[in-house]
DNA sequence: ACCTGAACACCGTTCAAGT
DNA sequence: ACCTGAACACCGTTCAAGT
């Protein structure tokens, strides 16, 4: 009887949508219904349940996480490149993100990217299972960085806060003590940015500097 | 007419201990209330609702994470032991963590830590702005590693996993063809551990050379 | 001050029945 | 093959009422 038949594809566009706009909470499968204006029952026949739906829901976000190009020079510039248009990609889709992370795919979303960093690190001289070391160093401390970033943005107020602790005296032996610049750095909110630079870059030098060392044998 | 009036402490104990169990979802009003013997209503007099309970059990576990002693004769070596402390910790207390982190308390929980790794980063000569950007990219490494480390640890198979990738042949400049020890290396899965230690000394010891290279001044 | 049951407005899911 | 309403077993929360 249905002259617009109902299509799979429909009810994963329109969840997609809900959970975009306002968080996998949000998608409730009797709200979904009503907006396609149809039965709560239809979408089960259509994607079977919930969780195989928002299974799917994932499963697009990580086709979606495309090719990566990585632009400059040396390998060192090359490897920072990628990691700062991963933490882009992460952050442009909060929500998503966070399920792919939730249903433990983070790793296999980032296989593109992984196949980038292995010729990166490659070019660089690291060779056999230092160089597969070097990779996935780096690729955790990108993942890992943008998950922590985010829960920062998340947090509320930081009820005792940094400024609290650092801003006031302490123990004598307390290095901010002697060191007002440190203490008062530490009491400023971190640039992410700048850290995010600061720290891939440092484990990225410290990795490759191995290659240089090193005549290329594995393991 | 209650002979054994219920308390805050009681209704938080029975909480934390569904949520230890059987993780946050496992905790609804209604089994904690007739694990508790009483109306549901009781313990909304206790503590308001279902969302500030669940805060309530998320300010209890950031008061348990207790001071860290860094163990270790080199300030590299002392900032690798608090490290390594942390992970434990974090490790220990799966659910409640990951609820520490959604409610974005991860920064708050750490104070501790991060005071013990201001102290090492001063003894090895990192001042100011450098030394407190210093101890915030350890402090990040370490959290994100804890996050993605668990993350994959929850992953299923991991369907086109990283042996299928890299055990096959793919592109010619690709350099997993000219160096099958590394293409070896990524189809096996990653040891934790031993990545975790490579990551962190790695880090560790490119921003403490800066420290040897500088004067003293801040920013 | 503390506890209670009843009621409300939500959920996800199943099932038997329709076309 | 696709859609439907009714029903079940759950939720969190409120409220008026008890002691």
């Amino acid at each position: 009887m249905s002259r617009n038949a109902l299509s799979r594809d429909q009810v994963l566009e329109a969840a997609a949508g809900l959970v975009k706009q306002h968080g996998p909470d949000a998608l409730t499968m009797r709200k979904l219904a009503a907006g396609l204006g149809t039965a709560v029952t239809s979408i089960y026949w259509h994607v079977g349940n919930r969780e195989s739906l928002l299974d799917a829901l994932v499963e697009r976000t990580v086709q979606e996480m495309g090719a990566i190009r990585p632009t400059g020079r040396t390998p060192a510039e090359r490897i920072v490149s990628v990691a700062r248009r991963l933490r882009r990609e992460l952050r442009a889709r909060p929500h998503l993100i966070a399920m792919v992370h939730e249903r433990g795919l983070t790793e296999r979303m980032f296989l593109p990217a992984q196949r980038a960093l292995v010729h990166e690190v490659h070019a660089a001289g690291l060779r056999g299972a230092r160089a597969a070391e070097a990779v996935r160093a780096v690729q955790v401390q990108i993942v890992g960085f943008v998950l922590v970033e985010r829960n920062r943005e998340r947090a509320p107020v930081q009820s005792p806060g940094e400024e609290e602790l650092w801003g006031s005296a302490s123990a004598e032996d307390d290095p901010a003590e002697q060191d007002p610049a440190l203490a008062r750095a530490l009491a400023r909110p971190a640039d992410p940015e700048r850290l995010f630079a600061v720290s891939v870059r440092a484990l990225v030098e410290s990795l490759l500097s191995q290659g240089n060392r090193q005549a290329g044998q594995a393991n």
